[in-house]
DNA sequence: GATGAATGAGTATTCATTCAT
DNA sequence: TATGAATGAATACTCATTCAT
């Protein structure tokens, strides 16, 4: 391997040290309230060595997402390349890959979330900005693909799949972000994963074929069972 | 009449005023990018004038959001008081209420998230945030009632009412925070009201009692053509 | 009496009305930290209405070191025009003088020593300026002929009786404000009376003609009991 | 000669920097009037660097004071150490030690009793005014020290000395002031050097023993030909 | 005269970013 | 490359003062 490369990998290294310190700081104090003396701090590195790596915080802070937002994607991907499966399975599989991605690192996904619905989005070069653009529609395109398997595969009703994944998209979106709320006002801490998989399950039945000639499709309808009536 | 009452009122024109603005420069700049000069100029006031209707930046914002949870839980109350009204027509009437209080004004209800999932929300001054936390709250109180008149009235299957308003709430912040998102990104403009439309149907598909002996439960099951397929 | 004498009795009403609360608020909280609005409420006022009676803060702070200079001068007018009365009875009626006029209102004569060695003097408007060093250069040279009085009577030694005035001065002023400076420092809050009475014993030991033939004089070198040898 | 202690000198030669600066404006234009960017124009920095040095502003404030507190307290110690001397000579050094206390920073010094006698005593943090109160205190825990000694060597009648090093600071610190006021008063600029000499004389004669059998001790209580009657 | 709402100039402090070493 | 001291622009907030009522 030549000299070239191996500073490569060192360069990508202190990138990932970097962040990994940039995701605690802004996890923790929020993006205005962390400064970049913090994350240099948390990192053991000095304020001027972070803009040797990142051009300014915005595009520090936007990076955490990019990241979040490949390993989503590459999930997806896993899921639609499988070969030689059914569609129902492959919903399975949608839900245990947004699972993982929420597991991956749940505070980067929620940057991301506040990236997509703020003022930071128009501060971006507009290099990073096109990243995000792509991968948060390749993202979509991905979930459209799954739903329409599913439809193609008279799983699902005829509804139109780029919506659905859109829904999917924003109850996601609101159910993490929602969570970070109860957090704050509730101390409410394990809130997502049962409730994610309820509105899973919840919608997968609205958008499912109502098959009344077929028992087998109850499987997933699993009963829930009221816990507060 | 009195003239306590006439300053009262002027009053409180005062801080519509100024609410008015700031919902502008807020909505055009963001939180930290907008300045207390840029509101006070744009309320055609000084300053100084803001600081005797808000006691700081942060409040400010706040208060936009808690005119929004205002509004909100007045609109859900005259649904949950309506009599002799039978639950399907009531989830009807949810809907409704939802989509009017988003059209009553997005731009303060993207706040609203914003502020929930925020830095902000930490450095409110307690009686503001107490007030923020006990309408939040009362919100999802109240639309927890009306999944449970639905199970009650045989409606929806057993599912745990606060967990369904809990999801109805993300899905609900989910597109609103997604649209803003779109907007930013594609320049994308009317998402939201189709969107969630058809997310409430499949919502309600998804709990409603699958009823095999009653065609009629079909009526509300439309059907929703897929446009891009 | 003339309505315009009436009028002008009121609108000197007032102005004690308002120095009192001022002196109050400057107390507590010190020459910068009072605001208008402050005395306002504290002499149940609005602010404007304080500008009708003094031109600017600063006006208003000096006006409280006028009232006290003007009452030390008429004590002092008195000690010195008392008939009849021999030269060691004088320098008694001194000491009292000085009690009393810290008795009388040790906070303004704290503000008077902050005003006499402070910016703030500097932005005094002409008159008041003029007015203030008037009244204290009178104030010292009426201690200052009961020094020479003292000296021409044959009881003290042949100092610079405007030296002397100025020592005495200097040494009242530095133990006002170093028992304030005690009172924050340590909470000691009784060190004036007794320590003022001891010094001027001392000092009037220290400047009385050393009379060894006359046994009379020891009357005045009252003994001090060491209290913590 | 390390690389640790260069960068400490460095910095404490810059903290020097800044003080000196600071007690220019601070002198010129009073606490309230200077502002930081005064004083980072005066040092030749600009404001941020202002504090990376100090906390904030009266912290700088205090801090000019906390150097001649240490500075006077260094002087007290030698008069206090000196071996072998008899107690009439340790009065006369002391003396001269507040002679040349005096002379080493007129300015701070006022700016110690300004400081002492103010509101931004209140405003510290707790360290420094710790420091302050220690400094201070130890001072008077010196020149009380000092007294004893010319009590216990028969030199005074038999005063209490903490009340006598109290007169004395006060003495002081009252001339000190005045000075400063004469000098915005009467642009009088040479008061404090005689008046004080005179002041100590006084102070001496005052509580000194009446030695009627020693003549030897008239040689210090020197004339003071009256300058101006 | 009295009011008190409105003003807007004034400033301490922060922190992203740079650059000499 | 890495440093971290220095920068200085940017801004929330205060409060003496004014003036229409």
């Amino acid at each position: 391997m030549g000299i070239q490369e191996r500073k490569e990998r060192e360069r990508e290294r202190r990138r990932q040290q970097i962040i990994v310190a940039a995701k605690r700081v802004f996890s923790e104090k929020g993006f205005n309230r962390a400064t970049m003396e913090d994350i240099a701090q948390e990192a053991e590195l000095s304020p001027g060595t972070l803009y040797l790596y990142f051009k300014n915080k915005d595009e520090l802070y936007a990076s955490l997402s990019l990241r979040i937002l490949q390993y989503l994607n590459m999930r997806l991907d896993h899921v639609i390349k499988e070969e030689g499966i059914e569609p129902a399975k492959r919903i399975e599989a949608l839900k245990a890959a947004i699972y993982d991605v929420y597991q991956f690192d749940p505070l980067i996904l929620i940057n991301l979330f506040h990236l997509q619905s703020s003022e930071t989005l128009k501060n971006l070069s507009p290099e990073l900005f096109d990243d995000i653009q792509k991968l948060s529609s390749g993202s979509l395109d991905r979930i459209t693909i799954l739903f329409r398997s599913g439809i193609d595969g008279g799983l699902f009703d005829s509804f139109d799949p780029v919506v659905l994944a859109e829904i999917l998209w924003s109850l996601f979106s609101g159910m993490v972000l929602w969570e970070e709320s109860k957090r704050i006002l509730d101390d409410d801490n394990n809130f997502l994963k049962d409730t994610l998989d309820m509105a899973f399950e919840i919608f997968l039945r609205g958008i499912g074929k109502v098959r009344e000639e077929d028992p087998g499709s109850k499987g997933h309808r699993i009963g829930h069972p009221a816990s507060s009536i």
